[in-house]
RNA sequence: GCCCCCGUAGCUCAGCGGAUAGAGCACCGGCCUCCGGAGCCGGUGGCGCAGGUUCGAGUCCUGCCGGGGGCGCCA
């Protein structure tokens, strides 16, 4: 079991204030904020003294009568019209600190009640090139996926790629027809996406190819042997790709992780039986539906979610059915999360619906829609096609690399080429990774090379730069981090501003984890190193008396230690120099 | 027509119902014998509009305006 952590800092000042306003009503809530006129502020107080009618400072005056926190703060004030002002003490500061170096999770504590979260991410389409559509659910999911891990939750990532359905019937027909049935093993998958463009070509142009396309549709959902060969073809070239840009991009997803559509097919007919025992399905147009409560289409007439089309083929909304009925029941997931473009809002919330409704989803689970905006390009257009050169989202990254190696070239370092080529990586993929983690993921955002790789601003770089720069300290100081669990100083202003600002990470975490939005713990790493860079800039760190040096790299240390678990949870590396 | 998301400084974004709305970039003005100037300090500048709830609204509710997305056999 874990070992002692260290209290949360909020925590412990929240549980004392809360004994006090349960002096006076029992389910006052004390409202503890961080503040800007003392270390935190209490304003509890004034919703109270409402409902009890009395004076807010009055409330206020006796909450901090009632209040034990002789021992955390310096100084409890009431100002205002019943704010309540907590400073903390030096001590307690530098306690917690302490506790927190000594922690090799930061103060971060396991959940209390961890949760089996499904997450689906990524989910690239095999005999497709990953495209930069696939950059926001890969970088987002991934990010997700380690901050819910390190909670403690047991995190089951789902792959869940695109490697069944009618883009298949085409493939198989189109190769089919240039006869390269026999040797299909030669195609590479830069020819299979130029293959797949004249696949769609002739579907779309040639009705009789179309309904070939269907009937094979159907061949390998009925598991013909030779349809299954071709299909594997194209299915073994694509995760050889896919893998290759998850290598790059430095995400957690392996083949291991793959749960794609495919996986689901035999189950497709249960589903459509179970809905049909619970006497949800209905005919419609010769397909069957599925029509939940509260939705409605343009003539306001109720939408179904198809499960069954007209052709006998099944569709998305059965394969997604199936996918929650699996996740619940043969995974045992409690959590499941979808990370998919808000543009598949509706779709979800019908599935959510319907498999709710059919028993997949209990209560006692819970699926939730972890959508994300567009990303943009330079004319504020989705950007599909065309960033410096390309879509491809390997061409991409590449870019991103080479933007890098650009970006360092004339500086000065100790390190030596191929060291300067990881660097170089690491800065233009942790850029690329950065710029889309940091802004709230529901909005859009636009791609700007020049924005996301500055070392100046709310940047991977930026983040990167402040860690290096600190291990270099330690390398100038010639001596290794203080001991872990050393006494920082908080005695001087900025050190208290950064010592405060540490023992914010948990809170950051914990937000992060709750909204399932990286961006906050963007912002909160951000704050973290400009709040580190004034302290440095006003307090010198390698001074000759060894106790005010001993506790300053201990705050140092703190702060690089923080920076780079947080850029690690983000899916980024910190490097020690560059 | 209905539903969802977004609207905060010139630009990109933070803001968990609390005090005078914060950063970054850009711009202007300072700081360099000093630990990586890829820096620090300061300044200009803003909640789309109108109601409502509340002791208190950028935050919650309603309506409008603007932008994006979605609305039956593609995924």
């Amino acid at each position: 079991m874990p070992q002692w952590v260290m209290p949360d800092t909020s925590g412990v000042l929240r549980q004392r204030l809360q004994a006090a306003f349960d002096t006076i009503a029992p389910d006052a809530d004390p409202v503890l904020r961080p503040s800007e006129r003392a270390d935190f502020q209490s304003n509890g107080a004034l919703a109270l003294a409402k409902r009890v009618g009395r004076l807010p400072r009055q409330v206020a005056d006796e909450v901090v009568d009632a209040a034990s926190l002789d021992d955390l703060c310096a100084s409890v004030e009431v100002s205002g019209q019943g704010f309540i002002n907590l400073t903390l003490s030096e001590e307690f500061i530098a306690d917690q600190l302490a506790a927190m170096g000594a922690d090799e999770r930061l103060g971060v504590d396991v959940v209390p009640a961890p949760q089996t979260m499904v997450i689906d991410y990524s989910s690239p389409n095999v005999a497709k090139e990953m495209h930069v559509g696939h950059l926001r659910t890969t970088v987002l999911g991934d990010a997700l996926a380690r901050i819910l891990g390190f909670l403690g939750h047991a995190v089951l990532r789902e792959n869940h790629i695109g490697d069944w359905g009618t883009p298949f019937g085409m493939l198989i027909e189109r190769l089919i027809d240039v006869g390269g049935a026999a040797d299909a093993e030669s195609f590479s998958v830069r020819d299979l996406n130029a293959f797949y463009a004249e696949a769609r070509q002739h579907f779309d142009s040639d009705p009789a190819f179309g309904e070939r396309c269907r009937r094979r549709v159907v061949l390998l959902q009925g598991g013909d042997a030779e349809t299954l060969r071709l299909w594997r073809i194209f299915v073994a070239e694509s995760l050889r790709h896919i893998d290759e840009v998850y290598g790059m991009l430095g995400v957690l997803l392996t083949d291991e992780d793959v749960v794609g559509e495919s996986f689901y097919n035999p189950w497709l007919p249960v589903v459509v039986d179970e809905l049909a025992a619970r006497g949800l399905l209905v005919e419609d147009d010769g397909a069957q539906c599925v029509f939940p409560d509260g939705f409605t289409n343009r003539q306001g007439d109720p939408l179904p979610l198809i499960v069954r089309k007209s052709d006998g083929g099944y569709g998305y909304p059965a394969t997604d059915l199936a996918c929650v009925r699996d996740r619940t029941g043969r995974r045992g997931a409690t959590t499941l999360l979808y990370v998919v473009g808000a543009e598949q809002a509706l779709h979800l919330r019908m599935v959510f619906a319907v498999a709710a409704m059919a028993g997949y989803l209990p209560e006692t689970s819970a699926a939730v829609h972890v959508g994300f905006g567009l990303v943009l390009g330079p004319d504020g257009k989705k950007l599909a096609s065309r960033v410096g050169g390309s879509e491809r989202l390997a061409d991409l990254l590449t870019e991103a690399v080479d933007r890098a190696t650009a970006s360092i070239a004339g500086r000065p370092s100790d390190l030596n080429a191929g060291q300067r080529a990881a660097v170089a990586r690491t800065l233009g993929i942790g850029a690329v990774k950065y710029a889309d983690l940091s802004t709230e993921r529901m909005r859009d955002y636009v791609f700007d090379w020049d924005r996301m790789l500055a070392f100046e601003g709310n940047t991977g770089p930026y983040l990167q730069y402040a860690h290096a720069r600190i291990r270099s300290i330690f390398r100038r100081a010639e001596m290794p981090p203080p001991a872990r669990g050393a006494r920082p100083s908080v005695g001087e202003p900025p050190e208290r501003a950064l010592a405060l600002q540490l023992l914010e990470f948990p809170a950051a975490i914990a937000a992060t984890a709750e909204s399932y939005s990286p961006s906050k713990l963007c912002t909160y790493l951000f704050d973290l190193a400009t709040t580190f860079t004034t302290f440095y800039e006003a307090c010198r760190v390698l001074v000759d008396d060894v106790a005010v040096r001993t506790a300053r790299l201990a705050l140092c240390d703190l702060t690089a230690r923080t920076l780079a678990l947080g850029l690690s949870l983000l899916g980024m590396e910190a490097p020690e120099q560059m």
